[in-house]
DNA sequence: TCTGGTCAAGGTGGT
DNA sequence: ACCACCTTGACCAGA
């Protein structure tokens, strides 16, 4: 078990997900804030490695506007010495890795240019995996989208889509339950006509479930990750005091964070905790696991 | 330097 | 048909 917190550092004094507006965009400022942004990570990943955090989460932003058509610079070739330079920091310390494209990246929407601009993003996103010389089991997380009034023709339309993909795409690809619309079952449903992996968001599982277990969904969905594609992925938050339900917490609820540790036993996976406080309660994190055999630090 | 409106992008659900 | 809200961090114009 590796821990993780996702794509920002709030204690570094860059970041890696400076971007502008769209109206702003100009290639000459395009290329800073691309090595800008490539220079931070690299400061993230020490930062990472000094600390025992070994499973990141690649910002989306890193690359600004990077699936857009509007993206006109080769930024592919421009930084792929630059790139293959962070593989290196990151093969020596064993980092695992991931990505989580946003909420509007749709491979199940009716309309065709939604569909066809989400596998564009994919495609960035396998990208940016790809030049960093990752292997199958560097992740891209995805939900399965909207529901369209009519859940089974959506679920459809995801298989169709997600069979279409490039291969290269297609095995980064991971699915994740969500709370609102798409429980477990649903995303094992996928797996079954698409062979993705099933990531297991603990937080959103409490919100939306069929009544599994703890101990039954970890199961289920650690069937569907085979060896290539590495130890299976776990998304863990807990639910904000006095905020809506399905809201993240802002600081680690560490009673909580504890009993999951025990409850989650023998399985074993790499956990992100998406909690607001990011390196701060994954820095505690790691020390409530301290003495749990599963880490990996 | 601060602040509030806005940002590439879609969808849900209440009225 | 319309509109508030989602969920979020950061940009940026105007004060």
């Amino acid at each position: 078990m590796k821990i993780g917190y996702p794509c920002l550092n709030r204690s570094l004094d860059c970041r890696v997900n400076q971007g502008f507006r769209l109206a702003n965009l100009e290639p000459k400022r395009l290329t800073e804030t691309i090595a800008a942004n490539l220079k931070c990570l690299e400061s993230m990943i020490r930062f990472n490695t000094a600390h025992g955090l070994l499973f990141l989460r690649i910002s989306s932003d890193l690359i600004p506007f990077g699936s857009h058509a509007a993206n006109r610079i080769d930024w592919r070739s421009q930084f792929r010495d630059h790139l293959s330079g962070l593989d290196d920091l990151l093969k020596q310390n064993q980092f695992r890795i991931s990505m989580h494209p946003g909420q509007y990246t749709l491979l199940n929407s009716p309309s065709e240019e939604v569909v066809t601009n989400s596998v564009r993003d994919l495609n960035y996103h396998a990208d940016v995996l790809d030049l960093l010389g990752l292997d199958a089991s560097a992740k891209i997380q995805l939900h399965i989208g909207g529901r369209y009034g009519d859940p089974a023709a959506a679920l459809k339309r995801f298989v169709v889509n997600f069979n279409n993909l490039e291969e290269r795409v297609r095995r980064r690809l991971v699915i994740e339950n969500d709370e609102r619309l798409y429980a477990l079952a649903d995303v094992i449903a996928v797996y079954e006509r698409t062979g993705a992996p099933v990531l297991f968001d603990v937080f959103h599982h409490s919100v939306l479930n069929r009544g599994e277990s703890l101990h039954q969904a970890l199961e289920i969905s650690r069937k569907t990750w085979r060896a290539a594609d590495g130890l299976p992925m776990v998304d863990y938050s807990s639910q904000l005091i006095d905020g809506k339900i399905g809201a993240h917490a802002q600081h680690l609820d560490e009673g909580h964070f504890v009993e999951f540790l025990n409850a989650s036993r023998p399985y074993n996976f790499d956990l992100m905790l998406e909690i607001k406080d990011k390196e701060t309660s994954a820095l505690r994190a790691l020390k409530v696991a301290a003495a749990d055999t599963r880490l990996v630090c």
